[in-house]
DNA sequence: TCCAGATGGTTGACGAGTGCAACCAACGAG
DNA sequence: CTCGTTGGTTGCACTCGTCAACCATCTGGA
């Protein structure tokens, strides 16, 4: 496939592709979030899906550090979370180290309907992504991965060069 | 890597992973697009600069067949365009198979401007993807479009089953 | 020929989403 | 104790996309 001359023009033509396939694919992306989200709960807005997601990867956290790992406004981890709370699908408890802050995590009631929608979900990619097998679906994640990482050390080269 | 299992638990890892990781890849892109929009002019929208790579790839276009394949509102579309207009990077002339619809392209100084930017997001992928050789970048950038064809599908599926 | 419906495009209203900045409360080092 | 820092909330501004109403034009059929 490769012809092997590994000039600039075959880079750039793949960068551009990269680019152009990105924004489709976060538009499509949106809506399939926008839907996942309202079966987790109705009137779930789909941003405040990606919070409810990340603390049921990573347990209970603080919001400095959900925002600080989701790369968002404090100030909008706050609005999401109040969100969430009003909908019953986090708790919010004091952190016992820290009298400022305070520690979230999901409510019964969230991880009983985020594992639902997991088993939906799982369906879901199953019949969309049916013609790929594991291999290439763990190829596939893996180099979303390593895309995310890359731009994850640019950024920190970035911040770290400008005071 | 793959243990060959093959089982259900996998596959659900991996499309969990997979979801968990565009969502975070998207936000990242959201600020490298802003500011590769800015560089093609300071008060380009970020939105608009992909109507604008997309008259670049695919030459001159009426509005409402960007907007179907961007799968963006009309509405949208059309704002975009005049913001476009306004600064002068795109050029609009009646259609003249149509009365209704005008086409679409990039202005004389939009194309010079987007080029310009092309050299410089090559230097910027090459910097920050220097770690990937030629093939690797060629297997993403294909996992993607295929990832989107599969998005693209099943939307259509659906759509079909939705009068 | 003329009318009804479809289509291209514009516009206004609205809600979601986010960054920024100001602010308060609590921490922690000196 | 004081000052700078940090966790969190809130108001403001702005981008963005969707929906719906609207006008102009095209098109097929009576």
């Amino acid at each position: 496939m490769s012809t092997r001359t590994s000039d600039r023009t075959d880079r750039t033509t793949a960068t551009r592709t990269l680019e152009r396939e990105l924004s489709t694919l976060i538009r499509r992306l949106k809506r399939v979030v926008a839907e996942r989200a309202s079966e987790v709960h109705p009137d779930l807005q789909p941003a405040a899906y990606w919070i409810l997601t990340h603390l049921e990867h990573h347990g209970s956290q603080r919001a400095a550090t959900v925002a600080d790992h989701l790369e968002l406004d404090k100030g909008a981890v706050s609005r999401h979370v109040q969100h969430l709370l009003d909908l019953g699908l986090l708790d919010r408890s004091p952190d016992p180290d820290d009298g400022r802050a305070t520690l979230l995590s999901l409510s019964e009631d969230g991880a009983r309907r985020l594992s639902a929608v997991d088993e939906h979900r799982r369906q879901w990619f199953d019949e969309v992504l049916g013609s790929w097998d594991d291999d290439e679906l763990a190829g596939f994640a893996g180099d979303l991965s390593r895309y995310n990482r890359t731009l994850e050390q640019a950024r920190a080269v970035r911040d770290a060069a400008r005071p």
